[in-house]
RNA sequence: GGGGUCUUAGCUCAGCUGGGAGAGCAUCUGCCUUACAAGCAGAGGGUCAUAGGUUCGAGCCCUAUAGGCCCCACCA
């Protein structure tokens, strides 16, 4: 043997090496190949802020399972890579490094600090791309793509004239959530609603005309007040009073009745306003008045649409008051609060004040509280684009085919999440007033004020020929130019071959999280420009938390470092520690003893490796005629057999943690645990060439093709056993898939282990359980009919020699003929004594076969029920009868055997 | 207010279309047995939240209840 393994495992310094090895071979590119059918998953992009954090390292080891798995089943397999620009998030950390050098974007101009941002891009972009690698992920890096780069520039702004051409983009004057720390608008999504505890104030408008609104108009208490002539209106936002333009009530409210159509005075401002009725009055809650400030919430604003009111923006960018707030000017919007209130008070118009906790909207980036304001900005009309967004899915659901193609979400309970947001979805926002993005095409003529929206900036105004055009200053959204990355990356607009040949992709794998952000943003852009869902399946995980169940974060300081966890474990140790043992789209708890579980999981592959090679040492290992395979082999490779098949049918269907459970269980449990225990004295015995010969081969290919089912979990180790165990293989992650086969199921060898294996159950560690004294030896013997092969074993030496010449078993308890102190279980063809006092307690065994019998009971009468039931026996498909006979005639054997063990045992 | 989800061993969680309750860790017992002590052989430990229902059969399906978590939502 040419190669071997390092006495221990340690994969510091193998992971490395092995993934040079895949880039310098350029393993991981893929180009458009027809005779092969595409499997493409695009990214979903990191942040150039980013650093790989556990979310990252869960959802890349997912989709490097599928591109791995599919890679090696013969797909041409193209995992797409990239990085987004992440508008807001970048802006802010280049801005928060400025403060230190103390200096203000503004300092710097707009062109001067895109500069610093693609400077810091090109210092910190590259980051997380590094760390992905160290997960072992098959990106293809040729195609790494960025959402800022030409290409997907050209994208954005093709699907923005697209859009703005067909009137699905509109620049309108709307209440937007403004974030007075960021200074920009964000979208809905953005919002974090989160339950506040705040008061309710109950405020006096005086009726026009007065006694009470004279002596409010003089800055006076009103003595001996007459409520009738006061209107009370409940609040939690008393500042924005100073906005207010109407008071309205419901039209059926039969206390108001006399008020609607009259005029109050606006307390502070001295304004008159008119009270007006609208059926969104709720006549239940609060007073059942409202207050209507158009400019400072949505559904005033829509009602002022309706009453033509007025909007009056009280309030500056950094949610101060302005000019338009009368004596508030310039205060802080809280202080405002304040300060309207006491002077409410003092004016004797504050009723009282209430608790009351409401939801309040925060930024979810800053956390402070957004303020609604009406401000002219871009927005994509949103019905048009998701009516197909909705049938797609719908339609996949009912098995239609639909004309957008196919969309699933995996697990399938996220298509509720998906539909209800499309469902209540309201136009998106997009434009944001930062820098760093990209930037809205669309031009003002500063002589005639026409908006020009085209993809080249144009030079000279269309409408009056005037040439002072200036370019909109606002950036759009980040996710609008994430939303179309599926193909985007792939050279849309251009008709590249890529284009046609990769897409529609076939997963996206992310985070329940990014739903809304971006998933449902794709879809509907996928299928507005190219026609097509952009994936078929949406495979959803949840999020890595930590021990205590709490979500990772910065400001908690509770987070995991996954490089720290590579290092120290490896990343095969932290792939298979976050696939195993989560069930899709649930969250999952980070644990380190789980990791090292894993690591030990690694070890123990390696060193079965090991004993592997170390038996095969330089003999010459040549595939055995079928009739020399021994029952065990024949019995491991069956095994096998059936869970290449489980494995390949949980992974097609995304069951990635189910998958490599069994997998798991199969190296560890039956192939190390019995099979390599089963086998070693046929190795140890060096004259019987023809069953060492195949006990070796079956070891080795057996261990071949369970690497491979683990290689996509566990890439380095198998690729480093792989190797060493096989000179002439270049790589394991160019091997083919295994494929089940039905000539290697063989069910009776499987039966008779099985038995066996159930048989000695407690007594394979032979010196121990046995406490043979020093000196005698064990009644461990074997009978065949052919030969008489009588073999004692000593002390201490296991017996599985002799199981290898089962082939078909029954047990029983019997003590004819034998020791006392011995049961045999009987082989035809092989007799095995074991010493009685160790084999399973009797008692127990009987209560599990009266429990097995009245399960075959109920199966019985249920098989014979439906049997004998015409209705079933006339309508059930063929097929379905058959079945249902073949279990009867099982169960009924079954039952016997069941009876006939029974009797014996008592 | 609407929706989702969870409740299974001491802990954290699997359990796919209903068919003999599982894993890892922890605990206990015995082992340094030349692949592996990062290991081996065993053991203990669960009315599968509660109450009904469907079924020959329910952790799984249905209904209700209790508790936990999450998402969505413009009641001022």
């Amino acid at each position: 043997m040419s190669k071997e393994l390092a006495k221990t495992y340690d994969p510091k310094d193998m992971e490395p090496r092995i993934y040079k090895k895949w880039l310098d071979r350029n393993y991981f590119h893929a180009v458009v190949d027809r005779s092969k059918k595409p499997f493409t998953i695009v990214i979903p992009p990191p942040n150039i802020t980013g650093q790989l954090h556990m979310g990252h390292a869960f959802d890349n080891t997912m989709q490097d399972i599928l591109i791995r798995f599919k890679r090696m089943q013969g797909y041409n397999a193209l995992w797409q890579p990239g990085c987004d620009h992440a508008s807001i998030a970048t802006e802010v950390k280049i801005i928060e490094k400025l403060k230190e050098e103390g200096i203000t974007k503004e300092d710097l101009g707009r062109d001067g600090f895109l500069k610093r941002a693609w400077e810091w891009k090109e210092e910190y972009g590259g980051r997380i791309v590094e760390q992905l690698k160290k997960l072992g992920s098959s990106c293809d890096w040729e195609r790494e793509r960025f959402t800022m780069d030409e290409g997907c520039n050209k994208a954005v702004t093709e699907v923005f004239v697209n859009l703005y051409n067909k009137g699905l983009i509109y620049k309108g004057n709307r209440i937007v959530n403004w974030c007075p720390v960021c200074q920009t608008t964000i979208s809905d999504a953005e919002v974090e609603h989160e339950e506040q505890a705040g008061h309710f104030w109950h405020i006096r408008y005086p009726i026009a005309g007065t006694r009470e609104a004279e002596a409010m108009l003089d800055g006076r208490k009103c003595d001996e007040a007459d409520e009738g002539n006061y209107v009370v209106v409940a609040t939690t936002r008393p500042e924005t009073m100073l906005g207010d333009t109407a008071l309205a009530v419901n039209p059926e409210d039969e206390r108001y009745t006399s008020i609607a159509g009259k005029t109050v005075i606006l307390p502070l401002m001295n304004k008159d306003i008119p009270v007006i009725t609208d059926s969104y009055v709720d006549k239940e809650f609060g007073t059942g008045v409202v207050k209507i400030t158009p400019a400072h919430d949505p559904n005033d604003f829509e009602v002022g649409k309706r009453h033509d009111l007025d909007v009056i923006n009280i309030m500056n960018d950094d949610a101060t008051i302005n000019e338009k707030g009368g004596r508030y000017n310039g205060m802080e919007r809280y202080e405002a609060r304040k300060q309207v209130v006491a002077d409410l008070d003092a004016l004797g118009l504050l009723v009282k004040v209430e608790d009351h906790s409401h939801n309040v909207g925060t930024h979810d980036r800053c956390g402070c509280t957004i303020e609604p304001m009406a401000k002219a900005q871009w927005f994509v009309a949103m019905e048009k684009l998701a009516e197909p967004a909705i049938r797609v899915l719908k339609e996949t659901r009912e098995g239609k085919d639909c004309e957008y193609g196919r969309l699933a979400f995996v697990p399938e309970r996220f298509d509720k999440t998906y539909l209800h947001w499309l469902e209540g979805i309201r136009d998106w926002c997009i434009s944001r007033q930062l820098w760093w993005g990209h930037r809205i095409p669309a031009y003002y003529c500063s002589d005639c004020n026409e908006t020009i929206v085209s993809k080249e900036a144009p030079t000279v105004c269309p409408k009056c020929g005037g040439k002072h055009l200036k370019q909109d200053e606002d950036v759009l959204d980040t996710w609008f130019s994430s939303a179309l990355w599926p193909f985007s990356t792939l050279g849309w607009p251009e008709k590249t071959e890529e284009l046609d040949y990769f897409y529609p992709t076939d997963v996206l794998v992310t985070g329940y999280d990014i739903i809304f952000f971006w998933v449902v943003r794709m879809v509907f852009s996928g299928i507005e420009h190219t026609g097509h869902s952009p994936f078929h399946t949406v495979l959803i995980h949840g999020l890595v938390r930590d021990s205590k169940g709490r979500k990772m974060s910065k400001s908690l300081g509770n987070g995991i470092d996954p490089l720290e966890i590579i290092d120290k474990y490896g990343a095969d140790a932290l792939r298979l520690m976050l696939m195993t043992g989560n069930a899709p789209g649930n969250d999952m708890r980070f644990y380190y003893e789980k990791v090292e579980a894993c690591r030990n999981f690694a070890n123990k592959v390696w060193n079965a490796s090991r004993f592997i090679m170390m038996n095969i040492e330089d003999k010459t290992v040549t595939k055995p005629a079928e009739a020399d395979l021994e029952p065990v082999d024949k019995w491991i490779i069956s095994k096998l057999n059936s869970v290449i098949k489980d494995v390949t049918d949980n992974m097609e269907k995304y069951e990635l943690g189910i998958a490599v459970g069994k997998i798991y269980d199969f190296i560890w449990d039956e192939f190390c645990d019995w099979y390599i225990e089963m086998v070693k004295p046929r190795l140890y015995n060096s004259e019987d060439t023809v069953s060492q010969n195949a006990a070796l081969y079956t070891l080795k290919s057996v261990l071949i093709d369970a690497l491979k089912l683990l290689h996509p979990y566990m890439p380095f180790i198998t690729e480093e056993i792989f190797c060493t165990l096989q000179d002439e293989e270049e790589s394991i992650m160019i091997s083919s898939w295994p494929l089940y086969s039905e000539s290697k199921a063989y069910d009776r060898e499987e039966k008779a282990i099985e038995a066996i294996k159930e048989a000695v159950r407690g007594i394979r560690n032979v010196r121990t359980e046995m406490n043979v004294p020093s000196g005698r030896k064990a009644h461990v013997f074997v009978v065949t009919e052919d030969k008489d092969i009588q073999a004692t074993f000593k002390e201490g030496e296991l017996f599985f020699a002799s199981l290898a010449y089962a082939s078909e078993v029954s047990i029983k308890a019997d003590r004819s003929g034998i020791a006392d102190d011995a049961v045999s279980v009987v082989i035809p063809g092989a007799n095995i004594y074991i010493p009685f006092t160790e084999l399973v307690d009797i008692k127990q065994e009987i209560e599990r076969l009266k429990k097995e019998e009245a399960r075959l009971e109920g199966e019985l009468k249920r098989v014979n029920g439906m049997l004998s039931n015409e209705k079933f026996i006339s309508k059930a498909p063929a097929a379905k009868i058959e079945e249902e006979k073949a279990k009867l005639a099982k169960y009924t054997q079954m039952m016997e055997q069941v009876r006939e063990r029974l009797s014996q045992l008592d």
